[in-house]
RNA sequence: GGCCCCGUAGUGUAGUGGCCUAGCACGCGGCCCUCUCAAGGCUGUAACGGCGGUUCGAAUCCGCUCGGGGCUACCA
């Protein structure tokens, strides 16, 4: 059994909550569960461009919303708060210091537009490394301001060794390999620190003991052990994960990709427990002989790092759409018929309950449980039995589809439902039967046609006799009527 | 350009030298069921990027090659 494990999620507040954040939460969350551990969430807020108000909170709100609710965060608080970076600036600068004073940092008061056109040098010239060229190295403030490209504010940069330890054991892949890195920047100009250092120190200030992240960190690993080493600290575990790619196979992104935004999934009425399925499935592939459909209790029982896959997968959304179906048809249905309501009320479907509304759709959410890719389907579907019958739009396609005697059916049906004893589902069927299928003698998919037309005012609907049970004999016998009369 | 990660059907994958004439799921096609559409049942389609090794034997090991991706910022 392994010690309880310390993870952590640090989404950077610049935008709507990435679907990536929820991937990388999933796993951390499942680590920490696995091992009676907790989950933080941090916040990554040293962009101070990139800012986007309130952002931070639905990053909180969409990670409930799939039942990853961290132990620790800026919202709930924890014992090594705070979680916010940019609330933890004083927290960097000491150890800035000890690095420039141990020698293993150094100022640099290159400006951008000296390290722009060194770049583009490096570039033109097809140089092997193309790192920073250390100027600045061992110069003082003064030395430095005689050359050309001198800015006041200073950086403070890594001094890379060349000795520097390029591989790494990862949980995931097992012994890796990481390109040679450059004098980084860990401390920006404005006094924020970059991410390498302010990871490092609060991961370690956080006792995070593993390091859950995508695979394009895997090329600054090097820089994070350097800094552990150099203060002295504990080096975390590390699992890199799969990237998740967009159909183009390039990095998933809110530019190419509307699933990129989690919130995403929530307005188009997926399920949270389906995507949180679908998430795993991604870069936890069942073995031979396992199920594809799993809770996460299940996920957390079974997990280990070592299954988790090395291939950065493409968004499947049909099969997201499947297992989407599979969680609609395993809710009670007065739990859909719930959800239902709550969807159509946030996706503005509904600007408020209609009269019975509710009552409505729990009576006919058994009816189309099982036709329901997403939540946002459930309305379209029973439209016909929350309109009024004058105001029922009956689609013109579906009239002509009918056959010529839709007339004499419509009557047919009319006779035989007008003195019906009870007003079930097999009573309506049995009378209906009678009177089209065995008077008339039409196939059931003929008979049945125009009162469907009749009822729904389409060609497709759920399940007709149990839905004429719902709108109750008056509004059905009327309906009947009614196109009986536009014929 | 350099370094790194990855490469099984349309998609996601199982597979760690013989059990692979390559399994599963989604998708797609057919049939059954059936009041339409679904759901469900049965069934079909389709893949080891390429070339060389190693071996009695390779999807599995090695080399080269091709392809995709990532990093190469005072972004994360």
């Amino acid at each position: 059994m392994n010690a309880p494990a310390r993870t952590r999620v640090a989404p950077s507040p610049t935008g709507d909550p990435h679907v990536g954040t929820a991937y990388m939460a999933l796993f951390d969350k499942a680590w920490a569960v696995r091992t009676g551990g907790q989950f933080v969430v941090r916040i990554e807020d040293t962009d101070r461009n990139r800012l986007v108000a309130g952002s931070e909170q639905q990053v909180y709100d969409s990670l409930r919303w799939l039942s990853l609710e961290a132990d620790e965060s800026p919202e709930v608080g924890g014992p090594y708060a705070p979680y916010r970076q940019s609330e933890r600036l004083e927290t960097y600068r000491p150890y800035v210091d000890q690095l420039i004073e141990a020698g293993h940092a150094y100022y640099c008061w290159c400006s951008s537009e000296r390290l722009a056109q060194m770049r583009a040098e490096q570039q033109a010239s097809k140089q092997a490394d193309t790192g920073y060229d250390r100027l600045c190295l061992g110069l003082t403030r003064d030395e430095r301001a005689e050359l050309p490209g001198f800015s006041e504010t200073p950086v403070v940069r890594m001094l890379i060794p060349a000795d520097v330890e390029l591989s790494f054991n990862d949980l995931v892949r097992g012994e890796v390999r990481a390109p040679m890195p450059d004098d980084q920047v860990i401390l920006k100009a404005d006094g924020y620190p970059t991410y390498h250092l302010a990871v490092v120190v609060d991961d370690h200030l956080m006792q995070i003991t593993t390091v859950v992240r995508g695979e394009e960190w895997i090329s600054s690993t090097p820089k994070h052990r350097l800094l552990y080493r150099w203060l002295g600290w504990q080096e975390p575990e590390y699992a890199h994960m799969p990237l998740l790619r967009n159909p183009d196979k390039s990095k998933i992104s809110k530019r190419k990709n509307p699933a990129a935004r989690l919130l995403w999934f929530r307005e188009q009425g997926y399920l949270p427990e389906a995507l949180r399925n679908f998430l795993q499935l991604l870069a936890y592939p069942p073995a031979a002989g396992e199920q594809e459909v799993s809770s996460f209790d299940e996920f957390v029982a079974d997990f280990r790092w070592s299954k988790v896959s090395t291939v950065g997968p493409i968004f499947d959304m049909k099969k997201l759409d499947w297992l989407n179906g599979v969680y609609i048809r395993a809710l009670p249905c007065d739990e859909l018929a719930d959800r239902i309501v709550e969807f159509a009320l946030a996706s503005g479907q509904w600007a408020e309950v209609p009269p019975a509304g509710r009552e409505i759709v729990r009576s006919a959410t058994p009816l189309i449980a099982e036709r329901l890719v997403t939540l946002a389907d459930a309305l379209p579907k029973i439209g016909f039995l929350l309109t009024p019958d004058d105001q029922l739009v009956v689609n013109p396609d579906a009239v002509a589809k009918l056959g010529p005697d839709a007339g004499q059916v419509l009557d047919a049906a009319s006779g035989a439902l007008a003195d019906l004893g009870e007003w079930t589902a097999a009573a309506i069927q049995e009378a209906l039967r009678g009177a089209l299928v065995g008077g008339l003698a039409l196939k059931p998919k003929f008979a049945f046609a125009p009162v469907r037309v009749a009822i729904t005012g389409e060609q497709v609907s759920p399940p007709l006799f149990e839905s004429m049970v719902i709108l109750g004999r008056d509004s059905s016998l009327s309906r009947l009527t009614s196109l009986r009369a536009a014929l």
